[in-house]
RNA sequence: GGCCCUAUCGUCUAACGGUCAGGACGCUAGAUUCUCAAUCUAGUAAUAGGGGUUCGAUUCCCCUUAGGGCUACCA
């Protein structure tokens, strides 16, 4: 009861402190999501510290990648980013603090040495440990050596005791410190080591929580011995299960994409991202498993966090992200596959027309026209939701949008003649169906060419073929040079009388070659 | 090798110690259908093994097995 208060009390403030040494990863978005939920769900802070101390591979480019898959993903941080390579004043102050409390020490020993060492443990079926060699210079030895300007690293005094945790997910862990040994936490008075530098930030950022990938859990016991040397409060601790790819190992790039950008390039929505990795790891206990960002933190909970590792499953992701573009209104999804049809260069966007998009700037892709780059033509937002709606329901990412439509912006479609037979027919009779079909197109008036009439007219005739395919299947792969495509109907009536007998000649004499 | 973690359908997972072990994806079949989708219906398939504890274990304990993570002057 009275924890229960205390816990509410507390102010939450958790973290993500990824390394900008690679694009940002499916692993890390999750660990985001689970922190962002985490601190929205109890009204408290959520931070992202860019960890950059080692700054061979630290790239500004990872950084923003980073930066623009979590705006990409709607997870927003509460607070201005911080970056772990300014912070050096904070850090040499704690490390000198250590030194002079005598917990941490130079270390004058060679890298090769080291090398040297651990191989011979290794090779005694040892566990690899720091010798301790440099741990009791005196303090003249270490002027001498700092005097010739000889290269050290500061090691920690790893005391031994036993360093136990209540994970939140895992519950007790037990680690043994002597495993451990004296680790390396600075390479000098101001460039700390990734676990001295967490510890440190985590303090002076008020951290509250750490929800990190359990790829981190024995990094633990170090960082707590770390705190206590430094006299901070013992944080809390909550490690994830790992994403795994199709082998059950950490999911990496063997696996195939493992960036959220790379994801958001091949049209996976952010609903549908966010969705699917919420449940990789997480469940609400219900039969619920369609979730919002909104429905996420209200129903979030660490108790619900499952232990073993979870795999990537991309099946899944895809029929989630099938299911949130059918949720799209017709406007958006258009909007949203625009730049797949720019991309594919099969439109450019013209001048924008000054007098219509007066005052009107937030409404880019309706006010904006666009030419068909094979054929010069000028077409409007509208024509273009028109093609995109009737291949909604069969869109699984937004990047397939072209390969399936490109046909609405070609002039002339090659194919081969055997894509116009429907089962047996002979070429004759394709050539019958495909007259029959231009002969009631003809007659069909332009103002009444629409996917309804079309549909009512050139069934009843299919009816009385008997095999609609008869008719259908030539007439529809004419006018789409596909095998699979939508409807002849909903094609004919955006494609408009004149084009859809044009296709249909064009077939026509297709058949007709040798 | 050492330390740590984990274990329910192929995959994600549900199940106060008492359920015909449930749902979803996938797959298969059917309905619909010119095609491909979408949609609907049905089917498929799991408690790793062995010991305990208990009237009763998916559930609690132990062992085995299997898998994974870590083992840097990376994070």
């Amino acid at each position: 009861m009275s924890g229960e208060k205390e816990e509410k009390l507390e102010k939450i403030r958790v973290r993500i402190a990824p390394a900008p040494t690679g694009l940002f990863h499916i692993g890390t978005a999750r660990t985001a999501l689970f922190n962002y939920l985490f601190a929205k769900k109890h009204q408290g802070k959520f931070i992202l510290r860019i960890e950059d101390t080692d700054k061979e591979r630290s790239k500004l480019e990872f950084e923003k990648d980073i930066l623009q898959g979590l705006k990409y993903l709607g997870i927003e941080m509460d607070e201005k980013l911080y970056r772990q390579s300014e912070r050096s004043d904070i850090y040499e102050k704690y490390i000198k603090k250590l030194l002079e409390q005598d917990n941490a020490y130079h270390c004058f020993c060679l890298k090769e040495e080291l090398e040297a060492q651990k191989q011979e443990q290794l090779s005694r079926g040892k566990p690899p440990k720091y010798n301790g060699k440099c741990r009791n210079l005196s303090k003249k030895e270490i002027k001498e050596n700092l005097k010739q300007e000889k290269s050290f690293v500061i090691r920690f005094k790893t005391p031994n005791e036993k360093i136990i945790f209540n994970d939140l997910i895992r519950g007790h862990v037990e680690f043994d410190s002597n495993l451990i040994g004296d680790i390396v936490i600075a390479k000098n008075l101001s460039t700390p080591l990734y676990n001295l530098a967490v510890v440190i930030d985590d303090f002076e950022m008020k951290i509250s929580h750490i929800i990190r990938g359990e790829d981190h859990i024995s990094n633990t016991p170090k960082q707590i011995l770390l705190q206590r040397a430094l006299g901070f409060p013992e944080l809390k601790y909550a490690h994830l299960p790992l994403i795994l790819g199709p082998d059950r190992t950490k999911l990496s790039k063997r696996h195939g994409a493992t960036a959220v950008s790379e994801y958001q390039k091949q049209g996976y929505l952010a609903e549908a991202l966010i969705n699917f990795i919420a449940l990789l790891g997480w469940n609400p206990g219900t039969e619920k498993e369609i979730f919002s960002m909104r429905a996420l933190i209200k129903e979030f909970s660490l108790e619900r966090v499952q232990k073993g590792g979870a795999v990537f499953n991309a099946k899944r992701l895809d029929w989630l992200n099938g299911f949130y573009i059918r949720q799209k209104s017709p406007e958006k999804l258009t909007e949203l596959c625009i730049p797949y049809l720019l991309e594919a260069e099969l439109l450019a966007p013209i001048e924008r027309q000054k007098e219509i998009i007066k005052g009107l700037h937030e409404l880019p892709f309706k006010t904006t026209g666009y030419k068909i780059l094979e054929t010069e033509e000028i077409i409007n937002f509208d024509f273009l939701k028109k093609i995109v709606s009737i291949y909604q329901e069969r869109l699984k990412k937004l990047s397939e949008i072209s390969e399936l439509t490109d046909f609405f912006f070609k002039d002339k479609l090659e194919y081969d003649k055997e894509l116009l037979r429907w089962k047996e027919m002979s070429d004759d009779e394709i050539k019958n169906s495909l007259k029959k079909s231009e002969e009631i197109i003809s007659k069909i008036n332009t103002q009444d060419f629409n996917k309804e009439n079309l549909k009512n007219i050139l069934m009843a005739e299919a009816e009385i073929i008997g095999d609609r395919g008869k008719l259908l299947w030539p007439l529809r792969a004419a006018l789409s040079g596909k095998k699979a495509s939508a409807t002849p109907f909903e094609i004919a009536e955006i494609l408009g009388k004149q084009k859809t007998l044009k296709r249909l000649g064009q077939a026509k004499e297709i058949v007709s070659r040798k």
